[in-house]
DNA sequence: GCCAACACATTGCGTCTGCAACTATTCCGA
DNA sequence: TCGGAATAGTTGCAGACGCAATGTGTTGGC
């Protein structure tokens, strides 16, 4: 439970600094910088809405406002899809190249000063197969409609540490 | 540099399932149950304001409109700060000890089936250490100006690997 | 070939969030 | 003791996101 704890805390914060210091320094969020870089990353630098959509971790509406500004600032472009009518591509610029080469550098300074040179080389591996771990069985994993919830018994009144832990003692096998 | 990766697809993922599962079964936002959770740990099962914003990573007006919305609910009572007038102290009433008693089976049933079975103690522990300190240091880390963003030289025209595996390259010592 | 089921992307709407501005209260130096 | 600076919490506003509904295009059974 407390390294459900650290992982949200150090997602939480890494998110949002990240984010600051690439908004600051590049006038680009950071979930823009994401759509870019996966671009950049695609066979002739086009991907399809729905696809790219998964790989940001997106809705699809999502992926469609957020092209929307890019597109806006001349970083993507449209195209409809050739092979299939109802698809279409979006197409990374000249000028959304140069801007994520831009902002790649102070994308992973960030991520090297704030995440992995806080970090033993071990330490990076392990939190690295890990959670590649975890985060893959969830993509598989679709979502189950999963609506259990059985209370438990009463226990203490309160205070002994907080009902949440007290429940993690409850479930303990 | 797919350690992040890593980390970022494993918090999202397991973000959203987490709600989605704590809201269908129990009618509750996961932010909410943060929020509760923290208050039945607390003293008194009570805080200001301010510390609980932190303590669940919101910004201050995010948590006000929270707590609105559990006061709403009748899980939470505002209550005026005895040691200090402009405090505002958020108390859990008994309706909300019972919300979380409920809730807390669900949320900790998820995070063992998401995260911690699909990982080996050695692993879950070395993750806790390692997010852990990622956390203390984000936390501690005031948010410096650190405007930075030189750009690089241009390198190869495009293709092979994308920009941001090759800025990683170019930063790589 | 044709129509129904399906898939892709977009839009309307409601919700959640943070920043900046505001009010109320406390703290501290003169 | 008094007045300005700092702090606590709330509110106006704007932006981001997801869900559900919509329009358009595709595919498979007949």
């Amino acid at each position: 439970m407390g390294a459900w704890r650290a992982l949200l805390a150090a997602s939480t914060r890494l998110l949002s600094r990240l984010d600051e210091e690439l908004s600051r320094a590049h006038d680009l969020a950071l979930a823009d910088y994401e759509v870019l870089a996966q671009l950049s990353e695609a066979p002739g630098e086009a991907r399809r809405m729905a696809d790219l959509a998964e790989a940001v971790m997106l809705s699809r509406s999502g992926l469609t406002r957020r092209i929307d500004g890019l597109v806006a600032a001349g970083l993507v472009v449209r195209q409809s899809c050739p092979s299939d009518g109802r698809g279409t591509l979006a197409v990374l610029t000249s000028a959304g190249r140069r801007a994520l080469a831009q902002a790649a550098g102070t994308h992973v300074r960030g991520v090297r000063e704030h995440f992995v040179d806080c970090l033993s080389p071990d330490q990076l591996a392990s939190v690295a197969d890990a959670l590649g771990l975890v985060a893959e069985r969830l993509a598989r994993g679709r979502p189950t409609d999963c609506r259990a919830g059985r209370a438990h018994a009463p226990g203490q009144p309160a205070q002994p540490g907080g009902l949440e832990v007290e429940a993690a003692v409850v479930l303990e096998r």
